[in-house]
DNA sequence: CGTAAATACTTTCCTGGGAAACAATCAACA
DNA sequence: TGTTGATTGTTTCCCAGGAAAGTATTTACG
């Protein structure tokens, strides 16, 4: 058998110069792989991150309205409708429209929708960089905080309480 | 005038559950946002961050093979022949088929590559959050440095050498 | 009340990016 | 040398996601 090398495999020594230095990149290159590894979890099980994240959020926020989960999501409204849609049409939630204003649509999960995601919600471990042994305990912290930071979100719980 | 506050805009206290200690969800709108900071930036440049990285990368890599480029920007092989092909047509790269394999592409910038790249690679420096004032200094190189970590990249300049 | 503007979501259309099939070239080896 | 298989890049086709226009409902205000 032959050494599966090629040329192509020195990746190693390709000089990145300022885009090693690039936060942009360097998001995009972790973006990219959690991605992946997202769907190495899921795979097979037809749900995609934006639908997992929709359910937890809405699991969190019974009656949540469509717009200000897309919102929250960061989901354009536009896809946040097809997603709830197709999320509804597998009985995962329920699109109720409330009489105080017709326009708007609230969710909740039905009972599927919470057996579905309490069986998954393990699955999500499997994506922590911690178990995947590439960040110990205080950098995978760390680096959480930082990018809630970076991003402008609320300090995780960890950050909040000191118990 | 009305006060532009709707109901919609109580994202603050909407319920982020487990996902805001998720690291893929935070990356991904991290991964968001500086995307968006990204056209902010370069805007009306017709220039996109996968071409502007390519180009960095060629720049400091003359001579490199298209496929060793795509897969050190995770691009794919099919998006970076378009990719390519685009650079060349707006004669920002060279391609050169090199006789000891005529399958293959090498990648050279040109002299106009090398100017545009020069000039935009300024604007570069508007994407650091420090100088948005979202991270300190050390923040900022924190996070880059974990982020090298988590996918696995060589460290930076900075972490390399302590001069 | 009635009309105009704002809001919430949906639909339509289009572009960018991915997968898979393809073409060209090279390496291995009888 | 000739044939098989691997490598490199390209083309084709398809789908997710975005922008813009559309629909329904509600609010503002004369």
């Amino acid at each position: 058998m032959q050494l599966a090398m090629t040329r192509q495999d020195d990746q190693a020594n390709v000089e990145l110069g300022e885009l090693n230095d690039l936060l942009g990149f360097l998001v995009r290159i972790a973006q990219i792989q959690t991605f992946d590894q997202f769907f190495e979890a899921f795979d097979m099980q037809d749900l995609r991150p934006g639908e997992v994240s929709s359910l937890l959020v809405i699991g969190h926020n019974p009656c949540i309205r469509q717009g200000l989960l897309a919102q929250t999501l960061r989901i354009k409204p536009a896809q946040m409708s097809k997603l709830i849609r197709s999320l509804d049409k597998r009985r995962l939630v329920e699109r109720i429209i409330p009489e105080d204003d017709r326009r708007s649509v609230e969710l909740r999960l039905t009972r599927k929708g919470e057996s579905v995601l309490d069986h998954y919600r393990p699955m999500l471990n499997a994506l922590d960089p911690v178990q995947r042994g590439k960040l110990s305990e205080d950098e995978n912290r760390l680096l959480k905080s930082l990018l809630r930071k970076l991003v402008g979100l609320e300090p995780g719980r960890e950050e909040r309480k000191q118990d």
